[in-house]
DNA sequence: TGGTATCCGTAACTTGTGTTACGGTTGCCG
DNA sequence: CGGCAACCGTAACACAAGTTACGGATACCA
């Protein structure tokens, strides 16, 4: 098989794993239903993912990628940097609590051995982070926020921005969050951000 | 068996389920591991708790009501209700990220069937919010804080205070916190909450 | 065009778990 | 004291899932 037709392979098997998983959930998600959703073969998956945890460690690090590359379009350096963050809020709130990100999360906490955990948090927060971390600084330097340390300014937004709702969504029955709804919320984050960042603590 | 002979049977069959859940999750722990730690039978278990859930949902019943308890205490009506706050912060920091409830989000998050989240939803956020809301509603009454929807109000304090560190406690490898990160951040969140409170956003 | 590696479809194996069943024992209660 | 209900310990059943194996088909490459 050819490099493209593989690439394309895989794309259709993650996707089919990703739609039982949000329907049934990790432990409902067995790997013959992938295979057969795919018209994939056990012996292909076990070939090339190695075993059940890999082929979901390859989605986090798939969706982990695509996140990643969306809020980097909106990260156009020399830009205003709160205006960034008022087109970055929404979007990073439709992702992270986007069905995907969702099923992910749900995987991790009922992975036992805590590999899908570590493989979100890895790629997940800490591969966003320094994103937020970029703009506070140069919002910093702008003069435009006023703080210490940047790291502690950026999980400070993302309290204001995302708060419990991940938790709430992975655990209860909230639905996705439509786009009204993210612009709201992230307009919120970010004024309270600018009013709590003015001056010091 | 007499009535306080059950009651404290099941404390320990409760018990065991904690201590198995905290130590394998939710996949991880089998009626019969629980059945054996605890010293009791196989049918014991399925004639007081009918499955497997079941028994889930009794041990999230009893942590909610438990938490509920310990914040009551805090509630002294009467008096001041930013320090009543205060005092409340680090205690609910340390249930809500605590061993118990985050093994109990984590089988929640890993029930398929969704009744348990349903359970932690409904017995947690749903008993513990109403309590912040009164606290709330006193201190407006006492000018100390300006807002014009209580429960909106209580949300932003909780978004403030626990922010993403319960999901980041089930996904991740994060360490229960000790008291003194628990005190400093009620603090933290308490100061911007009332700077944020201070007149209209 | 022939050969080979890969993939599909299906089946089989193994293991573990939820659940039920049952003989022996304990403890309550009239 | 006698009987009965509940409980313990263990075994057994049924079933599902992860993983492996294999014959037949397919696609690439020389």
């Amino acid at each position: 098989m050819r490099q493209e037709n593989k690439s394309l392979r895989q794309t259709q098997i993650e996707t089919a794993a990703y739609a039982l998983l949000e329907q049934k959930g990790y432990a409902g998600t067995s790997m013959q239903a992938i295979a057969r959703k795919a018209r994939a073969s056990n012996e292909t998956l076990y070939n090339w993912y190695g075993d059940k945890n890999g082929l979901f460690k390859a989605l986090v690090a798939r969706n982990a990628a695509e996140v990643k590359a969306l809020l980097e379009e909106e990260l156009i350096t020399g830009q205003d940097p709160i205006a960034t963050l008022g087109r970055l809020g929404p979007k990073l709130l439709t992702l992270l609590l986007g069905d995907r990100a969702i099923a992910l999360n749900r995987a991790a906490a009922a992975d036992p051995s805590g590999e899908l955990g570590a493989a979100i948090s890895m790629a997940g927060r800490e591969s966003v982070l320094p994103l937020i971390v970029a703009v506070l600084e140069r919002a910093k330097s702008d003069k435009k926020l006023i703080f210490d340390q940047a790291d502690e300014a950026a999980g400070l937004y993302m309290n204001l921005l995302v708060g419990d709702l991940q938790i709430r969504r992975v655990i209860g029955r909230v639905p996705a969050p439509d786009p009204a709804f993210c612009n709201t919320r992230s307009g919120l984050a970010l004024s309270r951000l600018s009013r709590l960042l003015q001056n010091g603590d």
